[in-house]
DNA sequence: TATGAATGAGAGTTCATTCAT
DNA sequence: CATGAATGAACTCTCATTCAT
């Protein structure tokens, strides 16, 4: 008996899924202009011509993949919204981060890429608009309930802290004290010490 | 009459600088795959064929770039060497930072990209070594002197920030308040309120 | 309707054969290194880059080129492995080496071309061997059924002969009196004038 | 003082000498497509333009070198106008052969290559004619004056040995019994064994 | 006479994209 | 829906040749 379109769909939506996560690996892994169609097509088990079928070209796909890089993101950031008290907020920001970090490499890697690339950027802005002006404001935000003295700055002050620890994580990779530095800001950003 | 073997320098010398600066733009601007020959001996108004006469292949010429990238960022740090006073090197640094970050802005470009960057992180490797290392112990000495306490850690995070923030103002550009962070950041890190 | 895993095997050998018929052509008219792809492309009525999706690269293809070289040389040799009489042998190898220098005289002057240039050199070794000892061996085997005094010594000369004329005949062309040596050299090898 | 007219003449007599030798060497031993004029310039330590003021092209290079290759072959045989004796002539050939091919084992993969490319051929043709006919002829009346019958297949046979040996030793090197074949063909081509 | 910087055409190769089946 | 053969533009790199000095 032949598939209904219900069927038809579940699968598009599968074989679509299993393209874009193969995507985020490769690209993520060897950066975009190093990863061909023909690479993410045979990881996906397709052939080439059905990736066609499935996105219009090559920098869709990538469209697509920073869309569902950023959802990720987000989807973070929705994780921490029941949390009401700042302090331990701030302590799972932390915690995230660096659990991000180690456990998603590519990712992050892949994510500072794009930001730092004018071309990419462009397509960035795109899919993604003004998402650190947003991390910047829910921060400051933070900062303003735990009564902190120039929150706006502290805000940004933070924010740089874990980007640059988390390229400092990606540069170095084992030889830098992940576990002790992360405890370090820890301690660093609770109660007893900012308040 | 031939030229005489200065004039040859010379011509070489020019020639070769030309280069140097146009692929560092590039490069920065664009990453190392997405940057082609063709494109820098354009903007060097060259032909590509004398690229090759000065470089013997564009990952050489990706080496020079990033030599001199350091050999620069080598230069900020001697010309501090002079400056007994752990506080005031402390604020020279920062105000170098801002500097360089909006004044050069590709260099750091690049640099940040290089950092993260898969392909090019092997050139970087081979070029500056263990960079990142002695400026981390560099900083710590520095908290050192101040006596002040987990100097290792606090050289850490004090470079992150700086990274980080670079980050963030090649990202946002004029949107980020650049003068009003310098100068928090400055205050911030004063003998008045780390002591 | 996509096309049968049959029918893409069989559009693979047609063109796959081909460019190789053309290849050959070419490297024997031309030599290895006055020969372009874009030529091979152009004379297989195919695009440059298609080339390549049937070999890896230029010496690839060669490499293949000379295993078929080869294999029709083999099949020559096996094709004689009936025959019992080593006179009648000798005989039917000088018939075949002058069909062969005429009939297919791309054929051995590829042949020619290999043994002497350095740069192909290796890629015979490579897929070769030691092919010209275990012809010279089999030589040997003949004189020495003949009763032949110094067979090893006769079946190099014999070698040099056969080899020797070849090398003439694809210089001198029709200025060669090919049939008469032909005759002539069969005359000389024959059971009267050897015994 | 100033140089005079000679002695200017001679210094120019002198560097195209050193360029032709040089040139002879690389071509041989890389072959012609794949020796640079940079390269040639080089060893004979002058610049590149200088080349251009004494040959037009790299194909002309080619072919004053290849003119020298043939004078040398045709002084070979020069020397041996002086020897009467048929037999003892051969003798001599076949010790200049044998002595040529190992010890310029280049000069004679460059003239085997030559006159395998169809391309190259035309140079050979236009420098040195038809001087394999030469040879034959050559050889026809020594075996003619050793009274032997069929001179003109057989001096077609010897050169062919020659040549074909010429070829199995330039492509096995040292795995071919050089010493002992050639004994073996002095012995076989002496008069005790031809009348 | 002599230099080597500079050119430009063309080599080998890659790959996003198309399309007949 | 699905295939992979085929294209063509663009890439890195090479080198014979020219030319200002």
């Amino acid at each position: 008996m032949p598939r209904t379109k219900k069927q038809f769909e579940e699968i598009r939506e599968q074989t679509k899924t299993k393209i874009l996560n193969v995507a985020l690996e490769l690209f993520a892994k060897k950066g975009y202009s190093n990863t061909t169609i023909s690479e993410i097509a045979k990881s996906a088990n397709i052939s080439k011509g059905l990736a066609y079928n499935y996105f219009e070209s090559k920098e869709q796909l990538m469209e697509e993949v920073i869309k569902i890089l950023f959802v990720e993101i987000e989807n973070m950031f929705i994780a921490l919204e029941g949390e009401k008290d700042p302090f331990e907020k701030l302590s799972r920001i932390i915690d995230l981060t660096f659990e991000w970090v180690t456990e998603r490499e590519d990712f992050w890697r892949l994510y500072t890429n794009l930001l730092m690339q004018v071309e990419t950027k462009v397509i960035v802005d795109k899919v993604a608009g003004n998402f650190m002006d947003s991390m910047f404001t829910e921060m400051e935000k933070m900062f303003r309930k735990m009564k902190i003295k120039n929150p706006v700055e502290e805000a940004k002050i933070f924010g740089a802290i874990l980007d640059g620890m988390s390229f400092h994580i990606l540069f170095l990779g084992n030889e830098y004290p992940i576990t002790q530095m992360r405890n370090f800001l820890k301690s660093k950003y609770s109660k007893e010490n900012l308040v």
